[in-house]
This record gives C-alpha cells, structure tokens and sequence, in this order.
DNA sequence: CAATAAATCATTTCAGTTGATTTATTCGAC
DNA sequence: GTCGAATAAATCAACTGAAATGATTTATTG
C-alpha cells in the first residue's frame, strides 16, 4: 500500500470528528483572534451545542481563555474566547550558515525563551552539539507547559554549498548524514518536523505574521542565501521534496550572462562585494557606504523581480512578501525597488502582484521552525503532517 | 464572514462523515481499478464493519459493482469491486477557438456521446447556442442515467485574444458578458463549474488518464494556443483565478527579443508559418513539408523546455506531461525534442522532470470538463468545488 | 478437520443535532 | 424611571446515526 495514500485517504469516524472539530475551533480563533461562542458556531457551520461542548472541554484543558462579557448589545452579553498564549509551547530550531538559535514560542507565535549561537563556520557536528543541548536546556526550563513537538529550519542539502559557505566539502559532508531531527527524536522523546529554512520563514509569516495576506502569495526570504516559500490557497505548500518555492535557483539573465538568483541577491552577495571583508549579521555591519549598499540592492530588487515574473507566469500569485534577516530600512528599501522594478517585466495575459514586506525579520526562521509542531497538532490545514522516523 | 472560510472550514458531523466515507470508497475504487472490502478497510483505516456497510449502499445505488468472487487463496473468496460505469453520468463542454464540443462521459471517464461543430471563428452567440442545444439534446438521450453536472472547459477571456483569433474585437466582448455557465445551469437544473481548458485537459489527465503520473506536475497542452495545468500533491491546483499553470504568458528569450511562450509554441503559429493557409484540425492538414514542421517543433521544443525550466526553479514537480490536439506522431516527436532540450538548461539545485507523453489529445479538454462534476461529486478530494451561482 | 481470511451480526459508544429552555441584556411603551 | 417585549447567547435533555468492537458465520485451502 503506498504510504502517502494510507494517509492522505482517511476514514472519517466519531473520535476523528471530535479531532478535527476542536483544531477547527483553535483555527479559528488563531485566524480570527477572538470569537464569541456563536460566532465560531456560525463560521464552522457547527450548532451552538457543539461548540459549546467543544470550547468547554478546550477552557478545560487550559488551551482557549474566556474573556469579559461582552455587552451593549441587545441580548445576553457573548464571552470572547482566544487562545490561551501559555496553553502550549513549541520548540523552534534554526539552523544558518552564521549561527543557530533554538527558541520556545507560545501559542500564539510569540518567543518565550531563546538560545544563540554564533559561528564562522557550520561545523555539522559542533553544531549538532550545540543544537541538541539547547533544546535539552530549553525543554527542562519549567515556566511553560512542556513542549508539544520541535520544529527545525534548515538549509536543504546544506552540503552543496560547501563552496559558498567556506568550508571544505569533506567537513560539509557531515550534514549529509546528520539526521538531526531522529537524534532530537530519540532524545527528547517528542515528535519532530524539519522544513526548509525559508519555507519555514514563510510560514511563519502565513501563521504569526501580518493578517493581510491573500490566501496565495510568494514569499522571498533574504538570508546569507536567498530562498523562496509557497502559500497556496491558504497552505504552505512545500512540494514533494521540500523544496517547492525555493526560488534561488532560477536563473536570471544579468548583465549578458545567466546567473541564478542566489548569486544576485544573497546577502552573501553583498558581503562579498565589500572591500573590507566584514561580516554581516541581522544588527551589525550595516554602515556601510551609500553606494555599496545601492548597487546590491539594485542588482537583487532587479534580479528578485525578474524572479517575481517568472514565477507569476505559472502561478497567479496575489502578493510577494518581503523579507530577511537585515535592519527594517533596508528590507524597506529593498522591498520598494522590487516593487519598481515590477513593471519593468511584461505580465500581459497575467496579474502584476502586489509587493508586501514581512514582519518578522531574524525571527521568522525560529519562529517559522516553531510553527510546524503548532500547526501539525492544533490546526486543521495541516492535520496530515508527519514527524520524523514515522514514515 | 468571508465565504471562503466559510467553505474552507466546516465543522464535521455523522452525515459528513457518512459524505466523506462513501466519497472516499469511490475514490479508492477510482485510483485503484478494484478492490475487495478487506482491502478498502485496510487502505482507508475504515473498519471492514463500516466498508461493508458503505460498499451495500454504494452497490444498492448502482454506483459499484461487484465482480466474481476470486478464489484461489486460504480463506474466503474476496469479492473485488470496481465502479459501476453506467452509476452516473457527466456532460462535458468544450469550447475552442476553432471547434466546440458536448460529451457525456462515465463514471470511468469514458466518452459514451458526443456532438460536435467546427466553425471558422468563436461568434460568442453562436456558439453558445450550439452549445445550449447539444447540450439539451445531450442530457435528453436517456441511454445513460441523467447527468450529475455539467462541466465547461473553455480559454480564460478569450475576448483578450480578438487579434490572435481573428475575430473583432467588437464580436468578441460578446464572450465577456456571456455567462455560459448560469445560463445552462438554469436551462438544465444542473450544477455547472466552469475551468480554464488547458487546466481541465489537465485535470482530464489527472483523473482519467496515465497510472504513472507522480503527485506533482506539471501538464502542457498544445492546441491553437498553448496552455498548462498543475497538479500539486495528487490535485489540481488552478490558483485564485484559475490561470495558475497557465504557462502560455511565460516570457522566453527567443532569438534576442522576448517573447511569450504563446507566440512562440501554439499550433497557432505553426499554423502561421505555413504558405498555404491551411487550417489544422487534429486530424487533418498534418501532411505538410518536412522542414516546415521540423522548424516548427525545434521552436515549440526550445521555448517549452525554457518555460519548463524556469516553472521548475519555483515548483519541483516531478514530470511534465505533453500532450495536444495533434497527430500522435507529432505529439511524440514534440515530448522527445522537449526532454532532449531540457539539458540545456540549468538545473543545478533543481530536480530536472521527467518528459511524459499525455494520453487523451483531442478529448483532453471535453474529457477534463466532465471530470469537474465527477470531481465534485463522487471523489474526496475536490468536495469543495462550488458551481456556477453558488458564490 | 484445522487454518485462514472475508464478511457479517449484534451490541455499544459517542459526537453532533434538534427543539425547548434558561439567562442576560437592550429597547420601547407608558 | 419602570416593566414587559424583543433579542441573542448559551445550555439542557432527548434523539439520531455512523463507526467501532468482538463474536460469529461463511467459504475456501491444505
């Protein structure tokens, strides 16, 4: 029997109504913020006495917070419910080619609790070390429930890009066989997921970020890298591989020849055109001199744009959100030249998308990371998710 | 409340789980040819007390059949079942730029009737007319159950497309306001969806087509003018617009100036670029001179493995299926230039698709339409489609 | 006749629905 | 201003119906 049927192809029964009728409250709240009982009863199509047995049991359980009454209106005065931010902790890892951070986030997207670490070089096993002891110190740290599951945000195939990260191919070899999500697995007993960096930045966007968002958008995350997410129809779509969206692949024609986008816009890009060999990181190392700091913004807006249109050809895409680990006016600037440079391109027969920027910024990774285990338990779109070791 | 939650997210209950059960049994008898009760239990986690259940209402109703009972192994003789071809029926509506065509279809995606008109140019009134009577004269003929609904495959705002058409520009604002689909709903009673022909020659594909497909990719259809469909994680996805996939805008460098892959890839331009004037059909006109037809597919292969390319830098699908109202030869010789081109490009941090060659041709799209109510009605994947003047 | 597997039977479980009821408020008539 | 009508939220109690469970039947092979 071919796994992915067993479970894409489920039988409905009793128990797997109730599942999904409680994630379907706490989907809604999350959307929505906070909603009366009635309301949530009209939104779901569920009957008032449903949900008031649902959104009992959820109070019960500590995971959903009745507010003040509501009144003013005619009628008895409706009770807010929202989600209770300390009902349930996540673990976020993110992996980089500079640093690492392992953060607990809450139930509502917040980060609670943080570890850091930077590095010149990922060293696979070092930064395994690090990872796992992190995440053993942020799982013991008492003030929150235990966590429900660990997400983590990781380059793919880090171990191809030994040339652009400065490490030699050999020592990069260690990523290949890390499996870090199992060693986590086995260690602290919890399920753990594992989604591309910049996937996970975007979904971090769709879960805890801005409320505007059509329910189709590209997102571009720029990091030492560039890389690229999918949100189709509402759902972070990552492909078969994992790799869906990853748009620093495509190639761009620049200046005569075919470049691809990760050479262009990459901060690594920008940190290679500086003539004094500094390092830069979300805060620092920005003051450089005016010039420098257009001419890449030139050359990414430019080449991000002509990635925008490639991609809206295929895929009808009603905003392109901006972002990346740098200081809030540079993504601001940057954001502005792509959304200039747009035009430039001939979207005949198809929509110019609207260019948003993100929120989040050097969180969206951690946060993003923290996601999966949040939306795998709580949320109804992604109901289906796997940890690892289970397929 | 936006209606999109409102469909997106409904609470479950016993009739719904009844729904989805029952939709679920015919999917899997959809994807897998036949299957005995044991075996639908063990693929859908049912229990076989509930498959047993559901298979006697599915089978009561006329929608599966059982076959001979299969001996041979311990135990029991299983019973396989399959779908019952005759258990319903589906009208599918194709319109073109050159032909129109009104199929019935079967619940295997058989075609079991059929009428059809040429004509020199799309009048918007005419052809609805045509297409209003076949389809009456259709949905008539009592040889089958009546139909479940009616699908309508037809050119995303083919008034856009006056000067390629050769029709004016004044004649072909009739298509804008033409409401096809609420007209034939209110004619026939019948729920109506409407999809971008090259998305439902896709779906087509998809639903009725090779076994071989993967979960995710990507489906070009060449007919007067080139179009594609998607299909991401086994479902047609047609996007917020239904364009998605829609490849045809894609800009192609092509000999120094770029031009859409429409311009460069239609059978349009094939067409075009004959001295004769002649008019292709899918049977006819195909014997012309060989450097003519090689010139013409050289061009179609190049610009099609460039879209093809740059669509995989976004979206990683496994495969990409060619197919066309075109003489099978020619549909073949055309696959093989494309997966011969697609070297040429660079795939680095890509996967590079397979080339698959479709199955359907010219019935793709009337075949696709159909599959829109059979979708809707009888699989799980697609129980949210809405018809026509339900939003 | 034992083993095996498919399929069914009888009973139980439980989640949501339905329609009546309670609760808490605003609004309008006097 | 006070009181009843209107309104809306929320709950109660009884009912429904779909699937699960465990025992049983059926049909086959060995």
């Amino acid at each position: 029997m071919p796994e992915s049927e067993a479970l894409a192809l489920r039988g409905g029964n009793q128990s797997r109504t109730r599942a999904h009728n409680e994630r379907l409250v706490i989907t809604l709240l999350h959307r929505n913020g906070a909603l009366s009982r009635a309301e949530i009863a009209s939104r779901s199509g569920l009957s008032a006495q449903a949900v008031s047995v649902l959104t009992r049991k959820l109070e019960a359980e500590g995971l959903i917070l009745g507010g003040e009454p509501v009144r003013g209106r005619v009628g008895q005065p409706s009770i807010p419910f929202r989600l209770n931010p300390d009902g349930a902790s996540f673990i976020g890892v993110q992996v980089g080619r500079r640093s690492a951070q392992v953060v607990r986030g809450d139930m509502t997207g917040r980060i609670r609790d943080k570890v850091a670490r930077s590095y010149a070089h990922p060293e696979p096993e070092l930064v395994a070390e690090f990872v796992m002891d992190a995440v053993a110190v942020i799982a013991a740290r008492g003030d929150l429930r235990p966590a429900t599951g660990i997400g983590i945000a990781i380059p793919s195939e880090m171990w191809n890009w030994a040339g652009l990260i400065g490490l030699p191919e050999a020592r990069m070899q260690g990523w290949r066989d890390m499996r870090l999500a199992e060693r986590i697995a086995a260690e602290t007993g919890l399920p753990v997921y594992t989604r591309n960096d910049a996937t996970a930045a975007c979904g971090a966007e769709l879960m805890f970020g801005r409320a505007d968002l059509p329910a189709d958008f590209l997102h571009l995350y720029f990091g030492y890298f560039v890389g690229g997410g999918l949100v189709l129809d509402h759902r972070l779509y990552d492909g078969p591989t994992g790799n869906a969206g990853s748009i620093g692949s495509m190639p761009i024609g620049w200046q005569g020849r075919p470049r691809q986008l990760i050479e262009l816009a990459s901060i690594h890009a920008l940190e290679q055109s500086l003539p004094d060999g500094r390092v830069l990181t979300d805060e620092g190392g920005w003051d450089m001199p005016a010039p420098l700091l257009d001419r890449w913004l030139a050359q990414a807006a430019g080449s991000a744009a002509h990635a925008i249109a490639a991609c809206c050809a295929v895929l009808d895409v009603a905003a392109v959100v901006i972002d990346g680990w740098m200081p809030a006016t540079v993504r601001a600037s940057l954001a502005g030249r792509i959304e200039a440079a747009l035009p430039g391109f001939d979207f005949s027969g198809m929509r110019r998308p609207q260019v948003i920027e993100g929120t989040l910024g050097r969180a969206a990774r951690s946060i993003g990371a923290a996601a999966i285990p949040f939306g795998a338990h709580f949320l109804v779109d992604q109901a289906e998710l796997v940890p690892a070791g289970a397929g």
